[in-house]
DNA sequence: TGTACATCAGTGAACGCGCGTTCACTGATGTAC
DNA sequence: TGTACATCAGTGAACGCGCGTTCACTGATGTAC
């Protein structure tokens, strides 16, 4: 903060970003002006257009920094590896679902913004990385085929029945019917939640 | 439109609410705007208060009448009866969460405006009737419990995996990363989705 | 049947709000010679 | 090692935007007698 050397700031994009996340993480997206932001960082409104093309772009950078720090999370809450390749499979599935669904809970303003609006953040050609968590997701769902438990020919089109679950349920419990509810009650839906979908998921369809 | 005899308007409340469902339809909650609404009607701004409290109180309403409306079309659309109580049973939840899915594409705007950020819009007093469409959800599971297919013990909180995977699917097709799949594919997703959870929410947890 | 009057449903003008963005600029920085 | 100059990263003032909401008001309506 006072490593404001003379009239160049030095690292106002990085500034920026860092104040972005604060604004965010306490007020969601929409909580993220430029005029806020450089107010924060000491520098004049417009001077942020030398580092981004518009607030959509700083909006944009600062969802990125989200994604990325929620998938470290979520790689640090793991669970430990259980027996069997089925069963550690299965659990790291059940890992990224609990884990998306945790930091949704745990903060919701960065939620907001990395994945309410995720369509308009989102690259339009088909050939762009993924947001990493659902990278993850998507991993998780490999990691099922070559264990043996999901069958290869069901393996396209598998993330969305598992992203929808989870992200339907935190939107639920952030802004929906569910949000006053006691967190432990929370837990144990969240986890009947990704429990179902996983086993409806693995399900062979065509025996009932 | 020409019926204004005089200077009193005579229905301007139903007005205003038909004026509201117009722009919400095209843009969204956010496109209600009492200007906007006023002017349609032909009446100046503040003559809405009459009648709303304020932009919420208006909002509120549209919600409501939505919500109604989308009750009407996902009965309207239920599939056939099948043989057997169960199957009908299932069958009837499955018609629930496919017409919500199909409402929320057909109608992005009135979604939007009616269960986007449902929670503001839901009353905080726990007793308060449910929304239309989810009090519908409860009665298939209900259907579900009678016909011997869902033990009663763990008919509490099913509403949840349910609604979290048809709101959340509905979401990333809207304004996720489903946004520009072609229909037949999103179809055909939205099934998989919707038959994934209510395998998942049927199967017995303890056994695997 | 007529009239006085309270109530009701509108009008018109104005307020403050804070934003994103653009313009013309100036002080600092670094590089070529 | 010094200097000229291009480039870069900021400044300061201003714009338009359209909104929700409030104020004091007036014309229309309906009711009591």
């Amino acid at each position: 903060m006072p490593d404001r050397q003379g009239y160049h700031h030095g690292s106002l994009r990085d500034a920026l970003l860092d104040a972005g996340l604060e604004l965010t993480r306490t007020g969601g997206a929409a909580a993220l002006t430029l005029r806020e932001a450089t107010r924060r960082v000491g520098v004049s409104p417009n001077a942020a257009y030398r580092h981004f093309a518009d607030r959509e772009d700083l909006l944009r950078a600062v969802a990125g920094r989200i994604q990325h720090d929620m998938a470290a999370r979520m790689r640090g809450s793991e669970t430990p590896p259980t027996d069997g390749v089925v069963n550690r499979a299965r659990g790291r599935l059940r890992a990224v679902g609990l884990g998306y669904i945790a930091f949704a809970l745990a903060e919701p303003g960065w939620f907001d913004t990395a994945f309410t609006n995720v369509g308009t953040l989102l690259s339009t050609d088909p050939g762009a990385p993924k947001p990493l968590p659902l990278q993850m997701l998507s991993d998780a769902l490999d990691g099922l085929v070559a264990a043996g438990d999901l069958p290869a020919e069901r393996r396209p089109g598998a993330e969305w029945p598992c992203w929808s679950a989870v992200h339907g349920f935190a939107l639920l419990a952030l802004v929906g019917p569910l949000r006053s509810t006691p967190r432990e009650e929370l837990l144990a839906a969240s986890e009947r939640t990704v429990d179902a979908i996983i086993t409806g998921v693995l399900a062979d369809p065509d025996q009932h």
